[in-house]
This record gives structure tokens, C-alpha cells and sequence, in this order.
DNA sequence: GCCGTTTTCGGCCCGACTGTTTTCAGTCG
């Protein structure tokens, strides 16, 4: 809370320094609140604050006088000297701190408000630098930032640029396609879509790109990079390189951008220069056709997408975790209960999947909503999936998905559950409760020897309900104690555990399982969805329980 | 303001597109 609450400080610090040209000043500030921005642990447990990357004397002083103070006096007096709303100007498609500055030294522009004004009275157009354009621009910009909702989940995302890949990919101009960015890191939510192509005809790829039918407006084109904005309220860039450049362009197309500052530095080191065309040395061109060239030329082996964040620690990259390591899936709800799918279609598909076992864990019956099952009707679907056994051509094992009662107590009584294969439990209810309450409830639900998965750990549904009040690092002692696993659930809605959790819980040495918590057949695909995000934490096949063969499985459930 | 496998001083990632200009600053990623 208090790293988010210094980082936007720190972040609009630099918007003020830029105005002063004190550019990289500006830079060291914004780097020290990218840092904090992900950093895993408060400052306020930091004894050392000048051990953070980017902090030092002077950011250090200023950090402490926040935590004491609760101001910093260098930054108010910046933005009394200024009395801009920058980050809210700067919002605007098009606006950056100099020409802000010019519009508060012509016109005493402060605000967004100031901004919109002053555009609809026809006051922008004329000023020095200014023209018509970018007063209709302002405005459109401003009327985007009204209705968009910033950044949007991967689930919403996905289907948005399989379509535009499929468009794109019929045209016979284009040789190679991928989607970039923060899409293809598989962040949990992405703010625009970046799209590469390789094609010799970039004329061609980019008319028909512009001229797509959900476009509403295009922000730029150009014969390499083009950038639109679709009615799904997301921007799309497209950018196009030659065949030799694709994988110099892919790697920093797919950014982020922490990632390519650090590797066009270590290229510096070495004696080179890695920009989108290719690694160079002098103006000769060593590598650009694939990423696995780019990499080997700056002296590092290939690095998957998911990793490439800041916090990248490139001397041990690890291993991570594929889809093709998956032997089944343990979160699966069947039409017993508020699935619509029988188990009989659920096995047909793990079949398909190529799966060795499958997992039927139904709700249970405090989720009367669900028509979660009683003791009786576990019992009976028991005899069910014995009989199902029998002709299966896969293992299929026995669970539930109970509920953690708010006291941590579970809804079915133990002598049903430890006859199971393996118990799911997972809250449902009284999400609100205070930090130590749910703590000791979920550790209470931890220690019961029948209990062997929690599922979605934090509760979270992205971009509508935060993350429930608990202690994770206590969790995290106590699931390695008893041997609990955490989940790590693949709905993109969910994605939870999230990444920082899951590096916590590998460094904790606590295992992992990627379900799909499927209520449908088709949903057991979204498992690519969990293994990115398990990628992203940096989880290698050993940490992920349901890559295990079914009897190591069932040896590491309790 | 920070940082160090040539450095405690002198660097700090790199290029495309736009709108305004007549060669480029500002913005973006």
C-alpha cells in the first residue's frame, strides 16, 4: 500500500521534473516508482532502504520523510510551483508534460476540465506548436478517456485479438504474424494490443488493418506502424518488419519495457546495438530472424515471454512449466451440480486432452446455489464414478469442492471426506471478514488431514472483486507444514494465484495445481490460461502437482 | 538522481509517427 501510494509520488515527481528539462532526474524517479510499483515487499519493512534498485541518498531521505511525515516537501513545492494536474492531462492520447506546460503558461490550462474548455472554444488551435488537428484531438482524446476503463482482463482480451490475428493472417501479404506486448507475457490485464507482421507489402497490411470493420479511429499510420482504436475500447498497434528483422522485432515489440532496457544495455556492454531491426556490431548486422539469434548474440539464452518483467533475474533463469507437462486437471464440476456437462462428457474430453487422470470436484452443500452436493448424494456419485472406472479409459478421481465455513470448519463431515480421492475447499461466503479472521480460517481449513487442495487462494475476480483481507505469508508457512496445495486457478477471470504469489509460494517451497475450474467441457481449455500465469511466477514442472504422474500425484495429496 | 566487468565522473535504450514546421520537437511504446 505504501510502495503504490510513493510510487505515484514518485511517478509524478518526474512528470514535474520533465517540464524543467531535468530530464534525468526525471528518469531516476521514474524508475525508483516502476520499481516499487512491483516490489514484494513494503518499505516499510526495508531497514536498507539504498538496497532498493534506483534508491538512493536522496530518494532515500525522501522516502523516510514520507513514512514520517506523511508529505514530501520537495514534491509540494514542485507542484506549487506548477500547479498542473498533470497526470491527468497527460491522460489525454497526444498530451505530454511540455506541451501541458505550454498550455498552462498560454492559457492557464490546470486541469482536464480547463482542457476540455479550452479546446471547445476553439482556444488551443494557433498556439505555438498547436494547430487544429491537435485541438481535435484533445477532444477526441478526452472523449475516449471518458468511456474507456483502462486496462481490460486477458479473458475479455483474448477473443479481440484472435480476431484481428485471424483477419490478418487471410491476407496473402502476410508472411508471419504474432500478437506482442503485454498480451503475449500473458499479463492479467492488458492496456493496448501489439501485433507483428512480416510482410513485403506493408502498404497493403496496413490499409486493410486501418480499414477494419471495429475500428473507430486511427490514432496514427504509418508504413510500419499503425495504430487504431477498436469498438471493443481497447487500442490495437500493428506494426510490420521484413522477414530478417522478425525476431528482433518480436523481442521488442513483446517488451517489457524494463526487459529491453536491460537487454539493449547488456548489448551496449558487449559492444553491440539491439534495437528492432537486429543486433549490431558497428552498422553490420549479426542477428534479427528469430528471437532465439537475439538473445544468443547479447550472450543469453532464449527467454519465454511470461518472464520478461523487471524483476527478471537473468542469472538463473528457471525452467518453466509447459501445457504439454499437464496430466490433468483436479477442479471440475460436473451437471451433479451447477455444471452442465455430464462426467461421462468431461472424461471424453481430458481423453481428448490427452490426459492421464481427471479430477470431478463438485461443489458441496452450503453452495445451495450451485446445488451443491450433500454427504448422500457424494456417496451416490462415489458408486457412479467406480462404475464409470471400470470402462474408463483414464483414471478418474473422486472430489469435491467443499466450503470453508467462516469459523474454517468444512461443510461435510469428515468420514465422507477422507473416503475421497482428494478434497478440494475453497471460500465462498464472508468474503468481508477482517484480515486475522479469514487468516485463521483458512489455516484452520489447512490443518484438517482431509483437506489436501485450496482453491483460488485469494478470492479475487479481475476487475470486479478485490482480493479478500488475509495473510500470505501465514498461509504459506502453514500449506508447507501440512502439506497443503495451493491452486493456481486458469479461469482468466480469476488467475489466482497471481503471479508474485506463486514466486512466493515456490521460494516457500509449497506445490502448486493448475485447475481449469471448469463448469463446462470447452472450459477444461482454458488451461493455457494457468499455465502462463504460473510461468509468469516462474514455476517449473516440479512445483506444479497435476504434471506428476497419478501415483506421485496421489502421493502428494494427503 | 543513480550507478559501476573500461567509470566515484560521465553517462543514462532506441526508433516511428504526427503535426507542426521547412528540419524538428513532442509523444509514444
Amino acid at each position: 500500500m505504501m510502495n503504490q501510494e510513493l510510487s505515484q509520488i514518485f511517478n509524478s515527481m518526474a512528470n514535474y521534473l520533465e517540464i524543467e528539462n531535468s530530464s534525468f532526474r526525471s528518469k531516476a524517479y521514474r524508475k525508483v516508482a516502476e520499481v516499487l510499483e512491483t516490489l514484494d515487499k513494503s518499505v516499510e519493512e526495508i531497514e536498507d532502504l539504498e538496497s532498493i534498485p534506483g534508491v538512493g541518498k536522496n530518494i532515500a531521505e525522501k522516502i523516510e520523510e514520507y513514512l514520517k511525515t506523511g508529505i514530501i516537501k520537495d514534491y509540494e513545492n514542485l507542484k506549487k510551483k506548477t500547479p498542473i494536474k498533470l497526470e491527468e492531462i497527460i491522460a489525454v492520447e497526444g498530451m505530454g508534460v511540455k506541451r501541458a506546460k505550454i498550455l498552462y503558461k498560454e492559457l492557464k490550462i490546470k486541469n482536464l476540465k480547463d482542457l476540455e474548455k479550452a479546446a471547445f472554444k476553439n482556444k488551443i488551435a494557433g498556439l505555438d506548436g498547436f494547430g487544429e488537428k491537435s485541438q481535435k484531438n484533445i477532444l477526441e482524446g478526452i472523449e475516449f478517456l471518458k468511456r474507456s476503463s483502462g486496462r481490460l482482463t486477458l479473458g475479455k482480451i483474448t477473443p479481440v485479438v484472435e480476431e484481428i490475428i485471424k483477419k490478418l493472417s487471410r491476407l496473402k501479404e502476410v508472411e508471419k504474424i504474432s500478437p506482442a506486448g503485454s498480451f503475449r507475457r500473458k499479463k492479467e490485464t492488458v492496456g493496448d494490443i501489439d501485433i507483428l507482421v512480416v510482410s513485403k507489402k506493408p502498404k497493403e497490411v496496413m490499409a486493410f488493418f486501418v480499414g477494419m470493420k471495429n475500428v473507430v479511429k486511427i490514432w496514427g499510420q504509418g508504413e510500419t506502424k499503425s495504430s487504431v482504436r477498436v469498438k471493443e475500447g481497447i487500442d490495437v498497434d500493428l506494426r510490420i518488419v521484413p522477414s530478417e528483422s522478425y525476431g528482433s522485432a518480436l523481442q521488442y515489440f513483446t517488451g517489457s519495457k524494463e526487459h529491453n532496457i536491460i537487454t539493449r544495455k547488456i548489448a551496449i556492454s558487449k559492444g553491440l546495438k539491439l534495437n528492432e531491426y537486429g543486433v549490431f556490431r558497428d552498422s553490420k548486422k549479426i542477428a534479427g530472424e528469430t528471437e532465439e539469434d537475439v538473445y544468443k548474440a547479447i550472450g543469453l539464452d532464449w527467454i519465454p515471454p511470461e518472464l520478461r518483467e523487471s524483476d527478471l533475474d537473468l542469472s538463473k533463469i528457471p525452467k518453466v512449466v509447459e501445457i504439454k507437462d499437464i496430466k490433468g486437471d483436479l477442479h471440475c464440476h460436473s451437471n451433479w451440480n451447477g455444471g452442465s456437462d455430464s462426467i461421462e462428457d468431461i472424461v471424453k474430453k481430458a481423453v481428448k486432452l490427452g490426459y492421464e487422470y481427471i479430477g470431478i470436484s463438485d461443489h458441496t452443500k452450503f453452495l445451495a446455489i450451485e446445488n451443491g452436493l450433500d454427504e448422500k448424494q457424494l456417496l451416490k456419485q462415489k458408486k457412479e464414478i467406480e462404475k464409470l472406472n471400470k470402462k474408463s479409459l483414464i483414471k478418474i478421481l473422486w472430489g469435491c469442492e467443499a466450503n470453508i465455513l467462516t469459523d474454517g470448519s468444512i461443510d461435510i463431515l469428515d468420514e465422507v471426506l477422507a473416503q475421497m480421492d482428494y478434497v478440494i475447499a475453497g471460500v465462498h461466503s464472508a468474503l468481508k471478514i477482517d484480515k486475522e479472521r479469514m487468516t485463521a480460517r483458512i489455516i484452520k481449513a489447512m490443518r484438517n488431514p482431509n483437506v489436501d487442495i485450496i482453491s483460488h487462494p485469494s478470492g479475487r475476480i479481475l476487475g470486479h472483486r478485490d482480493e479478500y483481507q488475509f495473510d500470505f505469508d501465514k498461509i504459506l508457512k502453514v500449506a508447507k507444514e501440512t502439506g497443503t496445495v495451493l491452486e493456481i486457478n486458469s479461469s482468466p477471470y480469476r488467475l489466482d494465484l497471481k503471479d508474485s504469489n506463486i514466486k512466493k509460494a515456490i521460494k516457500a517451497g509449497v506445490k502448486m495445481i493448475i485447475n481449469t475450474d471448469a463448469h463446462q467441457t470447452s472450459q477444461l481449455d482454458l488451461m493455457h490460461f494457468g499455465i502462463s500465469q504460473a510461468r509468469r511466477g516462474g514455476a517449473e514442472k516440479s512445483d506444479i502437482i497435476n504434471t506428476y504422474s497419478l501415483s506421485k500425484l496421489l502421493k502428494n495429496l494427503k
